[in-house]
RNA sequence: GCGGGUGUAGCUCAGUCGGUUAGAGCGCCAGUUUGUGGCACUGGAGGUCGCCGGUUCAAUCCCGGUCACUCGCCCCA
């Protein structure tokens, strides 16, 4: 092909694509503000520490995704992987935090250095909401209900699964990960070799691993609900309970976990099984401990992410829209009056398009092909008698009409429902 | 970052056991129709066969590298 290509990993949003990708967003923007989540966003750069402070080096977001650089200033920038930090850093930044609880939506472009594939963009696009303040499991019960809800508005919930886990507390969690060092260490030989990594540098990690050895290793391994302490297991209890009360689906997936040491709790994702290796679709929990380890007071949270890419491609909808009704001029001679014509129609609200190119019979195609239905034809003839001819592209119906009824015409044969949209 | 597959027209794909002008369908443009689209017919444009190098008298085809896409791992949205 072409040497003039985008960056690896990245794509153009032509408006085809965009038309899916608003879609979701829009969708996801309405369900979220029926939860009272108001939209917001943060600037797609931040300083490198709002990212490795609390995702710490054993991240691989952190250690190899990351796009950072230097910039003139000497600073050291890093493209948001993710929208959380970020979130929270304006949070505290912005002094919000005198009015808790915070509930926030947001949209746009995140960047990871990974190698691309199906559903996995260097540049891709998030929708998350996060819930600040708040400590209560049924704030979880919320965002989740928030995420299902919009997965069922763009139409895809019947193909996702939640699966649902609790990470604990701290104290749980910790107490967790030394039982479960101390079991695989007498294993370590058997493991992979990228279980051997984890072992040192994210143990938890092992528990989702896909090889076979691993798993059959795992399979015997101390749980993580056994080491739930009492406050972790009536979290979990009440959000599973509230869960239910509004009949959400949900699996229980111990093996659901979350390499980041700010995660507790509840840990969920909305896994897909259409969309080959990058089954997630919506995926999130609570975060506890972010705002502390990024300087803050300490402040609880939960939220999710969304990959607006993965959703657009589950979903069917997406609707490009057109406009309702083109004029169209049937010489040369009456151009002036057709855009005059059109800028009127357009002062009475309807979507115009104006056709400028080729004889009428091309303008007509155009039309026609555009997903135009009406045409408002007017020639030298028409002018001259204060009519034009409404044409029905759909039917082949067509109407001499006076120029003052014209409006009125109009407005019984196009629904205000909207714009007219074609796909 | 690791392993596999693919790369021929705008799109979906044939094809060349290495040999003169590389094809089809769809799409696009034009005409049949100089005030009327869809249908039909006719004609046309469009490809350095991803890029660079090697082998060869000769490479789109074989070999190496590279880039991109794709499947899996890793990780996640």
């Amino acid at each position: 092909m072409s040497k003039l290509q985008p960056v690896r990993g990245t794509s153009d949003l032509l408006p085809v694509d965009m038309a899916g990708h608003r879609f979701v967003v829009d969708n996801a923007r309405n369900a979220s503000a029926q939860y009272g989540f108001q939209e917001m966003a943060t600037p797609i750069f931040e300083f490198t520490e709002v990212f490795s402070k609390p995702l710490g080096t054993s991240s691989d977001v952190v250690t190899k995704e990351t796009y950072s650089f230097e910039d003139r200033g000497g600073e050291r920038i890093t493209l948001r992987p993710e929208n959380t930090a970020g979130v929270v850093r304006a949070m505290i930044s912005g002094g919000l935090t005198q009015s808790l609880p915070l509930k926030f939506f947001y949209a746009g472009p995140m960047f990871r250095y990974e190698r691309p594939q199906k559903g996995r963009m260097r540049q891709f696009h998030q929708i998350g909401i996060e819930y600040l303040g708040p400590t209560d499991a049924l704030a979880d019960a919320e965002i989740i209900a928030c995420g299902a809800r919009v997965l069922a508005d763009i139409g895809v919930l019947d193909k996702c699964v939640l699966h649902l886990n609790s990470l604990g507390d701290t104290e749980s969690r910790l107490a967790y990960r030394a039982a479960l060092v101390d079991y695989l260490g007498g294993h370590e030989a058997a493991l992979s070799d990228d279980s051997k990594q984890r072992l040192a540098v994210n143990p938890l990690r092992i528990l989702d691993s896909k090889d076979a050895g691993d798993r059959a290793i795992i399979a015997d391994a101390p749980r993580l609900q056994d080491h739930l302490n009492d406050q972790s297991k009536a979290h979990f209890a009440t959000l599973t309970a509230a869960l239910d009360a509004a009949s959400i689906a949900w699996k229980f997936d111990p093996l659901l976990v979350r390499g980041l040491d700010y995660y507790c709790h509840t840990a969920f994702e909305f896994i897909t099984d259409a969309l080959g290796a990058q089954g997630t679709v919506l995926g999130g929990g609570r975060y506890d401990g972010l705002s502390e380890m990024l300087g803050g007071p300490a402040i609880a949270g939960v939220g999710w992410a969304g990959g607006i890419e993965r959703l657009a491609m589950l979903a069917a909808g997406g609707m490009v829209a057109v406009p309702q009704l083109a004029v169209v001029a049937a010489d040369n001679d009456s151009d002036q009056h057709a855009f005059k014509l059109a800028e009127q129609l357009r002062d009475a609200g309807f979507s115009v398009d104006l056709p400028t190119a080729g004889n009428m019979g091309k303008k007509m195609k155009k039309l026609d092909k555009a997903g135009i239905n009406i045409a408002v034809i007017m020639g030298g003839d028409e002018v001259e008698r204060g009519v034009v001819q409404l044409r029905n592209l759909s039917d082949g119906s067509q109407d001499e009409v006076a120029r003052d009824a014209l409006v009125s015409a109009l407005s019984s044969i196009i629904s205000h429902a909207g714009n007219n949209v074609d796909q």
